[in-house]
DNA sequence: GCAAAAGTGTTCTTGGTACACCCATGG
DNA sequence: CCATGGGTGTACCAAGAACACTTTTGC
């Protein structure tokens, strides 16, 4: 080690793992086993190794909260925590990731949590340790932002889907209801968003809607934009980094 | 210190400090006074010292280069760079800064550098330390997205500027021509994107510009986009984060 | 007058929105 | 038959692209 001591610090990587589940967006969160915050809930995260990267801590993380992993899964940086007081017992800088996963089975936990599990983020929201609050917020407005400009909306999705899938998706991530007929053309139009399968899929009632597999696009070009939202935290761009 | 020692890190953050001048995108650049890379050029950067956040080492960086900062200057995080064998002496995980500046006296070497100045993106691009050259071009790559949809462009413009330089701005850091009436129009029908001075500007030959300030607006809504880049790496998205 | 850059007006086209309407199925 | 969700056609409108044309200066 050739660098002074006093300038080192930890580093975590913490998940906000999303899905849809019975039309509302939830979160995969664990009770935490230790102090602090014993008891009360969190987002999955842990340190990250000496010999790893950051993408490869998460990924990690990941596996070991959840059994999927690899294609399946879209995994991408949503910000960078660093106040120097956000973790009482050191100096702790956190990369937090966005992870969007089509509806799992139940998650298992991990070694520092009692138990894991899916909760709405709505009703989490206000109860989550640290600054996880903040973090689970900027991912959910990052995960919004990305369904106007690439397909992952098809990651919430299992592998086959139809569109009125995709466009519950939508509605339940934005909030918003989405013009059904309007929608259907659009992603159509967009090549490569999604590929028929050839099959059918009957709802409970009316006619059946034709199954999609995702396509190999990543971007939505042009954009398929929700309502001006109002400017506040502009959302911004950034490449995907590491 | 209550976790293990195994894991502790240093973070630096590097800075890619851009500008335009003579119609060309340049990059702050110093050069190196220490092994490793010594002599070679490298983006300014320190460490991250443990009381403070990853924006404040930033802006501390900042200043100790150039002599602006505050409101004048954006500042906003371009990316982390985390693989454990980017710098050869130790474990260092860097998280990269995009700065934009209007043209600046030169500028001032800091602590561990021979030197530093503004040199062209493009010739400096395949010569940078570490990753630097990754770096950099995730930056570069970064600002052209956000002239797409914010109103960065008048950062890197002086206080008072003409309609043409700020597409002049455009055209250098896209490397493409706009189009000089369509692109007035639209930035006068954006509501707070420039607010006219009372000035006038004369051209060495021709009509002369009316002056305009930089307007209280961040977000170009409706985007002015350039053509669709071939769908590579795809430009994503991230709220700031810290 | 001429060159050059600023700025206006107009046409064409693309793509979104709204919505009328038809299709295919279960009950 | 009806209810329900899937899917098509079309009229309308906002905004970008292309470009003819006018304005205002220096020489």
């Amino acid at each position: 080690m050739t660098f002074r001591q006093e300038l080192l610090l930890h580093m975590t990587v913490d998940l906000a793992i999303l899905t849809v589940r019975e039309n509302r967006l939830n979160v995969l969160v664990i009770e935490r086993g230790n102090e602090p915050y014993r008891g009360q809930d969190a987002l999955p995260g842990g340190f990250v190794r000496p010999w790893e990267t950051l993408d490869e801590a998460a990924r990690r993380e990941l596996a070991e909260e959840t059994s999927v992993g690899g294609d399946e899964l879209y995994l991408t940086v949503s910000g960078i925590y660093s106040a120097p007081d956000r973790d009482p017992r050191s100096r702790v800088v956190s990369v937090a990731y966005l992870a969007i996963a089509p509806d799992l089975p139940m998650p298992t936990a991990g070694s520092d949590a009692i138990g894991a599990r899916w909760a709405p983020v709505d009703a989490v929201r206000a109860t989550l340790a640290f600054d996880h609050a903040a973090i689970l917020a900027d991912a959910v407005e990052l995960a919004r932002t990305r369904l106007e400009f690439t397909t992952v909306a098809a990651a919430f999705c299992p592998s086959e889907f139809t569109i009125g899938d995709l466009r519950n998706v939508y509605e339940v991530v934005w909030g918003t209801s989405v013009d059904p007929r309007n929608f259907a053309r659009k992603v159509a139009h967009t090549d490569g968003f999604v590929v028929p399968t050839g099959g059918k899929r009957a709802p409970e009632t009316g006619r059946p809607a034709t199954l999609y597999r995702r396509g190999p696009a990543t971007t939505l070009n042009p954009p398929l934009l929700r309502e001006a939202t109002v400017d506040q935290a502009s959302p911004e761009l950034e490449p995907a980094g590491c």
